[in-house]
DNA sequence: CTTGACCTGAGAGTTACTCGCAGGTTTATC
DNA sequence: GATAAACCTGCGAGTAACTCTCAGGTCAAG
């Protein structure tokens, strides 16, 4: 399976493939010509990266856990940490969206009251 | 007023006062040994700038209301375009966080289910 | 006059892609 | 068999908004 077959498997650009390649994520065969080879693991792990990724991993996160998983150790204690702290970011995050929200929405309705500045 | 002082003044890094000298959000004159000389004028334009900046605005936004007005035009048309714009995005992006701030909480629990993975 | 605390511009690192390039390969057409 | 279109590859650079580090210059205190 070549790059931009697995890519469209999963309905992701060619490029982040490509990207996980290069960043170590994914590690394919090659080819006689030199294509990458995606097999039946390779598959399994992207799958993984983007169940990781929806979840809110970053791919330092999901690179740890894949080696954590090929080292035989499991990788749930250590997956509970990262996305408690994720987690926690996250959350911060979404604090400050809100209220960022909230003073873009009263700055335009402010601008609404007004004629014409 | 040095660089520092000015960051000082509000709050912010100095390497981000200095990162808007180098962007051209600010062009602050130079004294006799070559440091940075911020005035009454440039003091001005930081407070606008993190002002903008907590509207949501990008820098490149900023860079674009400060010409306006250099150039004696009013900015509030162009203003008002780019905040409803910048709203939009940002609605969509609150909406993405509070999905996977969600899914999180929900891993969160279900691992918590768990005693041991 | 030396030490330490500043200042400067320039360059690299951060995240997770995304795009473009030059060069090699495969496939379809004539 | 030649050629053109459509792929593939690794690599470099661009994105946003800083943040950090560096070498080299400046200044006040002891």
């Amino acid at each position: 399976m070549k790059a931009s077959e697995l890519a469209k498997r999963f309905a992701v650009n060619v490029n982040t493939v490509r990207h996980y390649v290069r960043s170590g994520l994914l590690t394919p065969g090659k080819d006689a010509s030199g294509y990458h080879s995606f097999g039946h693991e390779e598959v399994r792990r992207l799958s993984f990266i983007l169940r990781a990724r929806a979840l809110g991993f970053t791919l330092d996160d999901i690179q740890q856990l894949l080696s954590d998983a090929t080292q035989g150790q499991s990788h749930c204690p250590h997956a509970r940490e990262l996305i408690e702290l994720r987690l926690r970011e996250a959350q911060e995050k979404l604090i400050n969206m809100q209220a960022l929200v909230k003073r873009m929405e009263s700055a335009v309705e402010e601008w609404k009251k007004l004629p014409d500045c």
